[in-house]
DNA sequence: AGTTATATTGTAATCGGTTACATTATTTTT
DNA sequence: AAAAATAATGTAACCGATTACAATATAACT
């Protein structure tokens, strides 16, 4: 591999102009660059990114740190974030933290020392102290659904009230009266607006009661189990709205299993548009996130603030769609 | 940040040896190493890992090419690489190929510059050229589910063909006689392997044709088109045994679609065991592949290879189980 | 006792770039 | 025409480690 002393020795000039050349940082004579471009051609060279990360303390790497990529919401999330950080020549370091701060603050103090460019952060469970001591560095951060107290860097998510409304309302105009929902952990600030959107829309309804509410905990068996509690609570419950897609399907495991026919009897309705709504039987209605957009979202706001070098502290909520489907299909009457 | 040179100024030796204490390269009196650990102590010191990548010209990072993390295979072995990768203190880059041999090459151009300490590939379209690009350059490199003609480098797979005759004679087993088979691209040497298994034990079949093989591309529609095809031609198959996960899925879907019920009517088998085969419905038969432990084990050996610097042209070949379920099930007459 | 081997440590080059500062030549300003 | 500004380029320090080589002291060997 040549370095950029092997091009300055054959164009016959300074390492300092062929740097200028490259990064077109300073003013050259066109003559002189050409030399510069010519040595640069003969001899294939490119300059090596780990001597520029150490000059300039930036590896053109930046680092994705989400719960589980075996979650299914999240590889779409990194292929957003892959697709785009690749269109501009930077690469991604992907981090499972499995929520766990301990693990979030392993990643960056790994990292830190990489220089990697700046960080995305899609889990839960960041400790504010890391984020603050991130912002003291100067290291750029974007988060998604992380909650307002954490003005101090961008922050993305979807609407996930509006979306529960939507949802909601949705069952509402198939038919459905006594509409149930399955919650998520309540320490994750999209369980608590998914259920506050429930709450504001199925609150009206006259069959509505608190006791529709049953929690669960964001996979397929624990939406199943709370099934199994509603019905016991409430055997005549037509409708439900599940935190999101997993517990969703679980929720139809649990009707299938007990004989009830969805969507004649129950209507069910998820949250994330995940791809595994379209193969459940019958297919499931859910309110999609944009999740490959925000993961696009995510690493163009981070590479712009990595360029500019300027953090604006935007919060960005992005629109969520209602994708009707089988599982609250209305039989005409 | 406290740099090496601060640590040797504080106790009062040399860089080298504050060196020497960190990575245990060389003796260093006992007394002097003491006097250098409280000085790291003291400044929190943490050694740079760029400078030492530039010094080393390793980062401690490797880089796992796939072709799409979205293809719900891979998930899971990512997650395997990047658990063991970061037990042992590196991290991982992930690369989204498409398949697209360009785009492998773009990766490997970009991540060599950046001294990542070795490639882990689970693409099909790798060149040739690239790989002993690689291996003239002393990068270490594991492949997955690549054939044997690239023998200069460890490649891992799973039995694909004792897979697909554990499938054809679990359906069988289960009572099938007219088996037909949705058999992925043949450019993959994993579609060509699991045809060949099917052909070795279908072939023995009474009902046996060519005809009941029809090709697909490892996706959901093609899946579902497939089995469109096939029973234009057949009529009467009563077992069906997909290429993988995926297309057992569309076969599947297009067998609810015509009404024709599985398993009672039509068995169907897939291959990968995806998170997916779970909550169809039916549920889905499946040969599992140990995906996660694939990637851990691909990840394993990298490493291994890198703190050795010897190479192992192992081929590992990792063994896949029948997970019976519903979509086979047997019914007692 | 003289010589060789071993342990311990330091000096300085090296990895391959970036960039502050200095220098010279040329152009613009007054 | 002298002074000031601008363009073009080079020198060398710097980023923060590793490591070859040299130097010194001490232990072991003949």
């Amino acid at each position: 591999m040549a370095t950029i002393r092997d091009v300055a020795r054959l164009a016959g000039v300074s390492v300092a102009t062929v740097s200028r050349v490259i990064n077109k940082t300073d003013s050259v004579n066109p003559e002189t660059a050409g030399q510069v471009m010519k040595a640069i051609e003969q001899l294939q060279y490119e300059p090596n990114a780990v001597a520029r990360g150490l000059a300039g303390k930036k590896m053109g790497i930046i680092a994705l740190i989400l719960p589980d990529i075996l979650n299914p919401f999240f590889p779409a999330l990194a292929r957003g974030v892959e697709d785009v950080a690749h269109k501009k020549g930077l690469t991604v370091i992907l981090g499972n933290s499995d929520d766990l701060g301990l693990k979030e603050s392993s990643y960056i103090k790994v990292l830190k020392k990489k220089y990697v460019d700046g960080f995305i952060f899609a889990s839960n469970t960041i400790h504010e102290e890391d984020v603050e001591a991130l912002r003291k560095e100067q290291i750029p951060i974007v988060l998604l659904d992380r909650g307002l107290n954490t003005a101090s860097c961008a922050v993305i998510r979807s609407n996930n009230r509006e979306g529960s409304k939507l949802a909601v309302k949705h069952l509402i105009e198939q038919g459905c009266q006594k509409i149930a929902h399955i919650y998520g952990p309540q320490e994750f600030i999209t369980a608590r607006e998914r259920m506050l959107g429930y709450e504001e829309i199925a609150g009206r309804l006259r069959e509505y009661s608190p006791s529709l509410m049953e929690q669960g905990n964001f996979d397929i068996e624990s939406g199943r189990k709370a099934v199994e509690q509603l019905l016991v609570r409430h055997p005549d419950l037509d409708g439900i709205f599940a935190g999101n897609d997993l517990m969703a399907v679980g929720a139809l495991k649990a009707l299938h299993e007990r004989g009830i026919r969805v969507p004649e009897q129950v209507k069910v309705c998820g949250f994330d548009g995940i791809g595994l709504t379209e193969i459940t039987e019958p297919e499931l209605t859910t309110i999609a996130q944009p999740v490959y957009e925000m993961g696009g979202l995510a690493a163009q706001i981070l590479l712009d603030e990595i360029e500019s070098g300027i953090r604006e502290n935007k919060l960005i909520e992005l629109d969520v769609t209602l994708i009707p489907r089988k599982s609250t299909h209305k039989e005409e009457s």
